[in-house]
DNA sequence: TCTACTAAGTGTTATATTTACACTTTAATT
DNA sequence: AATTAAAGTGTAAATATAACACTTAGTAGA
């Protein structure tokens, strides 16, 4: 049985989530993939995948994400949330694809549609323990992703957009970064996700006028040069900002 | 076998579409829904639902939306958008629905993952043709629905949600007005959506400055006041624009 | 033909936001 | 003591927003 063997609850077997996990390590932005632990026939080029699997019958979507990556990552708690589905019929049309889900699937050949998630998390924060189907999980540096199975680049390339998209009219950071953090570590991180410099000053002014940050006393030691504040989440304004997106910009 | 019939191609008993068409009247804000046809056993009252059904195995989400709209409310050539997938195991807890799914499915007992789509579309533009299962296709007022099967209520309030957001940083409009229009037709479709009163000056000021509406020369004619000039949309900027919603905005 | 009615169309001012831009400070290192 | 490195700070100009009321061009009816 091996690999083939389930848990009690039933597969459904037409229907997957796939988890798009970004990472931030203080520098560039990357993502999470799988190697499935597939052997190539010959010297083929590995394929790597998106932590995914299918549902079970008597769970929702959103726990059978927190499932499906704990599984096979072994990371949990993280906070996922939905931005598409993909069911093109042709995305199984990889001969490594199609293998690679006869030796884990009862059904290898059904008509799957996936429900995506993202997320954004601070790399040295959580451990990597893949399982399950998944030989080992890496982060890969999301402008040098190696070669991916079924539409997971296509995946991808939707999550990155999404969140580049949020980042723009809700606040990120929080979860992304230590306790404590300097303001130069949050804006590095919007300059990762979104791919551009800030201007110093204008981002001070602007993140701190929002008042989701408390100023701490603390300051940085040991670094050669002026030290930097700490700040720390507000995390109840910080909730309140998201929960209200809605009235948030009105832009026309 | 009448209802349970089905096309040449299989039906996957786990995923199917929901689409919430808003229409708009020129005046207010409204959303289509299926009678389903279903005569309740005594006088309980009676259930509507979104156009909606199972996907087939040999077409994508999107060709799936599109069909079920089609067949369920003759309307066809509308751009649908998906905005989310709802799978709650409990979408299932209505005795009608159970029903109802009895009538007209081959698995009625399936735990079924729906991906919901949307569009706003111009009411009086579109000829309903109420067909399959759906006994009639009606417009509803978007804050006085009637009882909804299954979880349709909520789909339906997430993406009025959606549109709204949708609608405050992407311009909207094509093809919801007729091809000429006033300012004014355009404005109260903002109301419309977001629900709020808008300073009509304020409002032709920033929607001329994008460029993506042509003034005409032509006026309306037989109105009982001062006739408003008629404005088209230039749809290669108009188009632009919606890709570029990426640049476009830059909150924090 | 005059009057009343209706919605279209128009401009200004005060306030808030955005952008661009360069020097001083504080620490560690040599 | 001099060097290095990143933190921290202010201003002015340009742009965007919000609030607000009167005039205009037509129809309809007296």
């Amino acid at each position: 049985m091996g690999l083939k063997s389930v848990s009690e609850t039933k597969l459904n077997p037409n229907v997957s989530v796939d988890c798009v996990i970004f990472g931030f390590d203080s520098e560039k932005l990357k993502v999470l993939l799988i190697d499935r632990g597939q052997e190539p026939g010959a010297e083929s080029e590995k394929v790597y995948a998106l932590p995914g699997n299918l549902i079970k019958t008597d769970e929702n979507l959103d726990q059978a994400a927190d499932r499906v990556l704990k599984e096979l990552t072994g990371l949990k708690n993280i906070y996922l949330e939905q931005f598409g589905s993909f069911g093109n019929p042709d995305r199984l049309n990889k001969e490594s694809d199609l293998q690679w889900l006869k030796s884990i699937r009862a059904e290898p050949d059904a008509r799957v549609i996936t429900v995506a998630y993202y997320s954004l998390i601070k790399i040295d924060q959580y451990e990597l323990h893949a399982s399950s189907f998944a030989k080992e999980a890496f982060w890969y540096d999301i402008d040098d992703l190696p070669t991916l199975g079924f539409d997971h680049l296509e995946i991808i390339e939707a999550g990155l957009k999404e969140l580049k998209f949020k980042s723009k009219y809700e606040p990120l950071g929080f979860e992304l970064l230590p306790e404590k953090f300097t303001l130069s570590q949050l804006k590095h991180l919007y300059e990762a996700i979104l791919g551009t410099d800030l201007d110093k000053r204008n981002f001070r002014r602007k993140i701190l006028k929002k008042d989701f940050l408390i100023p701490l006393e603390e300051k940085q030691i040991g670094v050669p040069h002026k030290p930097a504040q700490y700040f720390v989440f507000n995390k109840k304004k910080y909730e309140d900002y998201r929960q209200n997106v809605d009235d948030f910009y009105f832009q026309l």
